[in-house]
DNA sequence: CTAGGGTTAG
């Protein structure tokens, strides 16, 4: 049972009220004089009461009283001092500070981690370099403190400078705290050589140093080293701890290394810190790089309070396994047990939504993501540029973009890309052109995004311009999808010579870059190209049926149906099955999905009453079925019956049979490219219906309306 | 009376 003290206020003044009665004072100071031997042991005695009680008011009544007596000198007033820290007032301990006559360094040490501590790093240098003018020498307990504080304000210059003083003064690895401080300033700053070079003259190294370095190791991308330091370590019998696991399984799971990451988990289970969240929560992530995110689930179960960290760990691991639709159970499940999300977590669910398509969900996420005060965040912000431009919406992408305060490389491509997506190229170009005057560098993604944007709108000479000057800049790397765009755009428009050209400069091609140029060629009817082209992607992946359907179409596009047999029982022979066109759409959030002549959706019948009515309203505009894309050897007649069930139009049959609102703007989406009769058959659907349909295919969006499409006819 | 290291992102 504590002894319960008597409040320290109401000692005191009865002090002061006996005051004048010379007898009684004596007595009461007697009192304590007879178990204290001074002033200072009483004064001591008393701030050791005000620390106990944590009373800020008690240690200003202590204060004036040693005034009067005259009483502060240096060891009672650094008692004080360090009472007002640990009473929680800063500001009050500094006072007192200033007023000291003498101040011992442990003083100093004890203001300057306090303000460390408070985030404070700006007074802590200020006190630092005070104390250095004053002719008080820094200890070990300084150096610890303050090294800390020049990596919070990234004070390189600074830190360095208190280094060299630390080596002066002996002090630089002959204190494993010091070091270890030191070793992490330089971590932070991305100076690993020179926490290395610190580090490794420590002589008596212990597990915080060495975690220091796994930490920056790991951080900054050598994950290699980061686990030969582990190695180390273990080998020189230090043990690991729960800070050690939290940052070596990080690391085994970006080198997708699952028999070290197991090891070290079989380790963290023996040494008993499995347990703590935050190497859990590593353990977790580390399964779910590694691809395990069966096993990162289960870790997951084994939480009793999973925090937001662990929730978030949970719900980004799932989107990088292509789970989305759990990554949202997830989500909505993390909300329901009221853990705040933050920017990490609603950029992953929106990242889930955006793959998946889901509009209004991510519509919810984003009125989170408002109500979390994080739309000016720039992950949330390209999440959500992300999401709107996958989703058709680019008005709504473009005003998230506009709201962000801090523009930077990825908010700006992630809105190319969304322009690109949707065939704005010229808004695209635009924001590409603005791009230097916002002091910002193009990296291989905004090329990337640009050309795409050249290619999805016809812009070709724009798209060859930029192509040239990246070709000439050495601070980006051209990859093959580059090329790719390229020889699309080339080659779409016609200039399959130049298309073949770029194609034979790339070093390592691909299937997709042949197969592009392929495309090029079946679109201009060039079947000595294509053929050439062919025999080369075949060379390179002779088991790939995408090859042979693509030149089977070049045959049938271009009406050499003896060569459209061969290729056809060829494929057979390679027992290849086509990947079949698929339409969908969601209402109501329910996904509902389409093949061509599918009859199987129970309301079939309705949909196909809808899809006559529709092509015979057409008809009368003007729409004339475009048999060409037809790539079958049929009578002009079953062509026209084979275009007539297409699943885009039984889709676009269905969405209209649902809704009947006419301001709702009919979404559907299908996984191949949508096909040119089908693209004129939406136009003249909108002219009739009044309404705008955004159809997402494989490769971009379409927005129709009143009879004309985005893509201006070109995709 | 004073000191050092960790987990989630496009």
């Amino acid at each position: 049972m504590a002894v319960r003290l008597p409040r320290l206020s109401n000692l005191l003044i009865s002090f002061e009220m006996n005051l004048p009665r010379r007898l009684s004072q004596l007595n009461y100071l007697n009192n304590f004089m007879s178990s204290s031997q001074s002033f200072t042991e009483f004064y001591s005695s008393l701030i050791q009461q005000c620390i106990h009680t944590r009373s800020l008011m008690d240690v200003g009544i202590v204060q004036t009283h040693m005034i009067k007596s005259g009483c502060i000198h240096l060891s009672v007033g650094n008692k004080l001092v360090d009472a007002g820290l640990k009473c929680g007032s800063i500001s009050y301990a500094r006072k007192l500070f200033d007023e000291l006559p003498e101040r011992h360094v442990v003083i100093w040490n004890s203001m300057i981690s306090s303000y460390v501590g408070r985030k404070k790093s700006k007074e802590a240098i200020g006190l630092y370099e005070k104390m250095v003018l004053d002719g008080v020498f820094p200890d070990e307990f300084t150096f610890s403190s303050v090294f800390k504080a020049f990596c919070n304000l990234g004070l390189v210059n600074e830190g360095r400078r208190a280094h060299g003083l630390a080596v002066v003064l002996g002090l630089e690895v002959s204190n494993v705290f010091v070091a270890s401080a030191l070793v992490d300033m330089y971590v932070k700053f991305g100076r690993m050589k020179d926490g290395r070079l610190v580090a490794n003259r420590v002589v008596d190294k212990d597990v915080v140093l060495f975690t220091t370095l796994v930490v920056g190791y790991s951080q900054h991308g050598d994950d290699g080293e980061a686990l030969a330091v582990f190695r180390n370590m273990i080998k020189g019998g230090i043990k690991a701890n729960e800070y050690t696991f939290a940052s070596i399984l990080i690391s085994c799971g970006n080198l997708d290394d699952l028999s070290n990451g197991k090891v070290v988990h079989g380790l963290a289970i023996k040494s008993g810190s499995e347990l703590a969240v935050a190497s859990q929560t590593s353990l977790l992530t580390m399964y779910a790089r590694c691809g395990l995110i069966d096993d990162s689930l289960r870790v997951f179960k084994g939480f009793l309070n999973p925090n937001q960290v662990t929730w978030t760990s949970l719900i980004v691991g799932l989107v990088r396994n292509g789970r989305e639709e759990l990554a949202l159970t997830k989500f909505r499940k993390m909300i329901r047990s009221s853990i705040v999300p933050n920017s990490f977590t609603l950029s992953s669910a929106l990242q889930a939504s955006s793959s998946l398509a889901m509009i209004d969900e991510g519509k919810q996420i984003h009125a989170m993501v408002t109500k979390f005060g994080l739309d000016r965040d720039i992950y949330a912000g390209a999440a959500l540029i992300n999401l709107y431009g996958k989703c058709g919406s680019t008005e709504m992408a473009r005003s998230v973009f506009d709201d962000l305060i801090e523009i930077d490389v990825v908010s700006m491509n992630s809105m190319i890309y969304g322009y690109a997506q949707n065939g704005f190229g010229h808004e695209a170009l635009q924001l590409f052109n603005g791009m230097k005057d916002l002091g910002l560098g193009p990296n291989e993604v905004t090329i990337l995004s640009v050309l795409l944007a050249c290619n999805n709108s016809g812009l070709v000479q724009e798209g060859c311009q930029i192509f040239a000057t990246v070709t000439n800049n050495h601070n980006i790397e051209l990859t093959v999808d580059h090329y790719a765009c390229m020889v699309d755009l080339l080659g779409r428009s016609g200039r399959l010579q130049e298309a073949e050209a770029l194609v034979k400069q790339v070093r390592n091609p691909d299937v997709v870059l042949w197969r592009t140029l392929i495309s090029a060629c079946k679109l201009h009817g060039e079947i000595e190209m294509a053929e050439r082209a062919s025999n080369k992607m075949l060379e390179l992946a002779p088991g790939d049926g995408g090859s042979h359907i693509l030149l089977t179409n070049v045959y049938a596009s271009t009406g050499n149906w003896s060569q459209v047999i061969g290729m056809k029982s060829t494929l057979r022979d390679m027992k290849f099955k086509k990947n079949p066109a698929m339409s969908w759409v969601d209402v109501d959030r329910e996904v509902h999905t389409f093949m061509a002549g599918d009859l199987s959706h129970p309301r079939s019948r309705e949909i196909n009453e809808m899809l006559e009515n529709l092509t015979d309203r057409v008809k009368i505009l003007g729409y004339i079925p475009d048999t060409r894309f037809v790539l079958q050897d049929l009578d002009e007649e079953h062509k026209e019956r084979s275009l007539h069930s297409h699943s885009e139009k039984l889709a676009i049959s269905f969405a209209l049979l649902m809704s009947s609102n006419k301001d709702t703007v009919i979404r559907i989406y299908k996984n191949l490219r949508v096909c040119g009769d089908c693209h004129s058959w939406i136009k003249f659907v909108t002219k009739v219906i009044g309404r705008e349909i955004i159809a997402r295919d494989a490769k971009r969006f379409h927005h129709f309306k009143d009879g004309f499409c985005s893509c201006g006819d070109y995709w």
